[in-house]
DNA sequence: GCCGTAAATGAATCCGTGA
DNA sequence: CTCACGGATTCATTTACGG
């Protein structure tokens, strides 16, 4: 930043708040009423770190669809006509997606569910405002309800696109806790989950209180991979509130927007009876790379590999002293233990501590096992 | 229909020929050379049953990708598959589905397939110029590509949109064959099938011929669901002809569009080895049965036991042919492999599992054994 | 030829941080 | 903004090869 602060600078800076500031301003743990659209309107920019949406599906639900001016459209006839329909349904979708736009952190990452009636729409949209998708996922339900004519597939899933605000923006992924929540494979992206029913489907006199009530499992893996603890998490179509529950239990702050009293109602009643889950069940598998930074010199001066000794490739193709320094040289070939190795195989790139390994009582280890090795002693 | 001829009636009239004389002006059998939109336009309006048709998904591919051991990932840079903005890739789209909906008889299908990259556009695009979605299909991929850098969830499916001419269209569907190539369970929106490779994949001089080529079983089944026997398909990006291959297999006609002479070439002479199942083998169940369930559709779909090879009992007193459907045909008496083999026997039941054999390299195995083989390569 | 191990490969929007 | 560099990262399946 230069000396000089020209007025365009001054300007950016005052209208800037600090991340407290803005985190402040939000109605954390609230259920905000009204239309969606005008609900985001009273949040502040980049204030939220996730938006999930679950907006209307079906086009024939015209008390749904308002023009962003306000204005209601008439969709809902028996002849309505389709192209004005998709239309009225593009102009609703472009306008919830711009506000949760502004209002999601550069970083931040967005969510929506849909159905062959109004995914392909929803996708082409946030594509053109700007959205990067990172990933479709398809909810592969256990338990459909079934083609009653016979004239088709049986619907079975429905999609979810999880985008972030734009190709570079670097956005959160808990590559591991997947990973441990998937048996230690990588998380696909067709998950398997049953449709909401039972004692989680919520009832009021005895009929549904929602007709197209969540599984909270799905809203736990979505939540879980892509948001951390104290995160804030944005429903723009709260309905009874799963996404809240969900992110009570998982320590995530939430706001919901709801235009029906009777659903928040139904969702208040239940985000109450919630409980966060305590601390320890809250950790999940971290990446190595979010574990506290080691280097290899500190292994060697702490001996648990010292200076002067050997090391080498799992099939001993190549075997380097360890110099006092940390870094390593093969017969007069110097570098780092990432450098060199990926030298010596002529390789793109090479993770030197699972490329080298050591002796350790007749043992033949990786060095990163030193490694370990060092975290736990210097551990707290 | 009113008794007085109006000009136009007269005119719509003579522009109207006979199905019989629009048929024979099909290029049956034959690659159209050159932009698919072109040559698309050489064909008269409602003449085809079926498109199906694989366009470039508009991969936006930054720099290499190397696997963790090392290994640099053989991307798809194709020429054919780069477009400047999705502006371009719409405008592209839109002119290709517009011919297809042109050439589309009033009753046909539309099946697209694409990926996140690409099917959202497509999807919106498809649905402004009046096409109806009636269902959209997920390849759940049995051994997809790994998310190497551990950044995303694994892509692991593709999404295949099924659309009609509109609404109130009379689309095809087979429903029965579906429900009985599915263990007697209505065929979902889900379809898990392993991706093209071994001996089915082509190869020319040791390297793959297409870089996308698609797995035969999935045409398999799209043409099972929504085809005749004779029934015309057109596909605009022909690539090396799997859907003429499998539309030959299934003995209906086919035409296809492709402007690289490579894979041109290519095609025809896979095609030209593909023979058509016999008569017997291609007649799918009309009737409802009341056989126990049976999962055999998916051996045959695969391919680990084709429709049209023999089956027959440990002692070879009968001998049947497998149909396309995962029925059995013997001596024209027909039905599931448990329910033939108890009316043959005159047994109380039987377990068809057990019950048949088919030969396989000389040697000859229960049915089951090919269930086994299914198992492994599909997983669950 | 058979068996066990190693290498190859598939529509992929595939790194993060600090200077 | 770029550039440098530390270092994190893979599943199912087929084909090739060595003993």
């Amino acid at each position: 930043m230069g000396v000089i602060e020209t007025k365009k600078v001054r300007a950016r800076r005052a209208v800037k708040p600090s991340a407290a500031d803005v985190r402040a301003l939000l109605p954390l743990g609230r259920i905000l009423d009204g239309d969606c659209i005008e609900a985001m309107r009273s949040l502040p920019d980049n204030s939220i770190d996730c938006v999930f949406a679950d907006p209307p599906y079906n086009l024939q639900l015209g008390g749904d669809l308002n023009r962003p001016d306000g204005s209601e459209v008439d969709a809902v006839t028996d002849h309505w006509d389709q192209f004005d329909s998709f239309r009225a349904y593009d102009e609703f979708t472009r306008a919830w997606l711009a506000e949760a736009r502004r209002v999601l952190k550069p970083d931040g990452a967005l969510w929506v569910i849909g159905s062959y009636h109004n995914i392909y729409r929803v996708g082409a949209i946030l594509q053109d405002l700007g959205f990067w998708i990172l990933n479709d996922i398809v909810w592969r339900k256990t338990n459909p309800m079934p083609n009653f004519k016979g004239t088709r597939f049986t619907n079975a899933h429905e999609t979810l696109i999880w985008a972030s605000q734009g190709e570079k923006a670097r956005y959160h992924f808990n590559y591991r806790a997947m990973k441990t929540l998937n048996d230690e494979l990588q998380m696909r992206s067709d998950w398997v989950l049953p449709i909401c029913s039972g004692g989680e489907r919520l009832k009021e006199n005895g009929k549904k209180a929602h007709p197209t009530q969540k599984p909270e499992a799905l809203l736990y893996r979505v939540l879980l991979a892509t948001t951390e603890k104290g995160d804030v998490v944005l429903d723009p179509f709260f309905g009874t509130g799963t996404t809240g529950a969900v992110a009570k239990r998982l320590g995530r702050e939430w706001i919901g927007c709801e235009r029906e009293t009777f659903y928040r109602g139904v969702a208040e009643k239940r985000i109450a009876k919630e409980l966060p889950l305590d601390e320890s069940a809250l950790t999940t598998m971290q990446a190595k790379k979010s574990a506290p930074r080691v280097a290899f010199g500190s292994v060697v001066e702490t001996g648990l590999i010292p200076a002067g000794s050997k090391v080498f490739d799992k099939k001993r193709r190549w075997t380097a002293t360890v110099r006092a320094d940390g870094s390593l040289d093969c017969g007069g070939q110097v570098g780092s233990i990432h450098g060199l190795g990926k030298e010596l195989q002529g390789a793109p790139s090479c993770n030197g501590w699972t490329f080298w390994h050591y002796e350790n009582g007749g043992e033949v280890k990786p060095v990163d096992a030193a490694r370990d090795l060092y975290r736990l002693a210097s551990e707290d």
